[in-house]
DNA sequence: TCCAGTACCAACCATTTTGTAAGTGTAAGA
DNA sequence: TCTTACACTTACAAAATGGTTGGTACTGGA
């Protein structure tokens, strides 16, 4: 069996938090638990099918925790794990930094949907 | 005409670095500027077209600057703007959790490989 | 009795992303 | 003369990802 290799560092932060919306899940997870509702409400644009097919996917890798309170109607908790927090961590510089070049950001994607509309 | 509105920066951060091998093109260029054929070489998996494809996204989005030398054979090189600098410097605490996780990631991807094996 | 709420599933479909292959032009070297 | 190297393009195909819809079960409230 070959070892799994990464060339670098960020290659193994990419293949646990590379899907689209898994970043954004675990920042927002970083306040605390969360309820499936509750995250939809947060993340942008996510659709129900892939929040819940990223959740699962970070709680088989030990990112989130995921918790059933055995109630009806159903009542779940996602968590972040310390693995998860230790990701977690990471992204505060990113929320910053995209935060303080929002504007610039902004006009990024402006003039990317300027340059579709001609296409 | 509507603002683009992020929810978070981290959504600023992805609306821009979010492609598939875009962290890994500004991870690499980090070091200086590179040829497209070194760029090939240093990023894992990536194909010709896709790297072709991210390099001109971000030198269309301002994060990477391409300097053609004008000769034959063709001699281009890629270098980070300022701004792709300053996004670089947001990958450098991903590298190290990732070379300090590596084994732990290691065994998420195998164990996710065999799980796919089974089904 | 009916409806709302919750979390998730499965089937089907759509979209996006990616990969492969063949091609371009031209200088330099074999 | 032919081949190699470079960087990139285009067309087509394949794979991956994502979205919609209808469904499940069951308590509690209207």
């Amino acid at each position: 069996m070959t070892e799994t290799n990464f060339r670098c560092g960020l290659e193994a932060v990419l293949a646990i938090l590379g899907g689209k919306w898994k970043p954004l899940i675990v920042y927002h997870l970083a306040s605390g638990s969360k309820r499936t509702g509750q995250l939809r409400r947060l993340v942008t644009n996510v659709s129900e099918k892939m929040l819940i097919q990223h959740l699962k996917e970070l709680a088989d890798d030990g990112v989130v925790r995921r918790i059933d309170f055995q109630t009806v109607p159903p009542h779940v908790e996602y968590e972040l794990t310390d693995f998860g927090r230790s990701l977690a961590e990471l992204l505060a510089p990113l929320c910053e930094w995209g935060t303080r070049h929002n504007a610039e950001v902004a006009m990024i994607v402006e003039k990317r949907a300027r340059v579709e509309e001609l296409t």
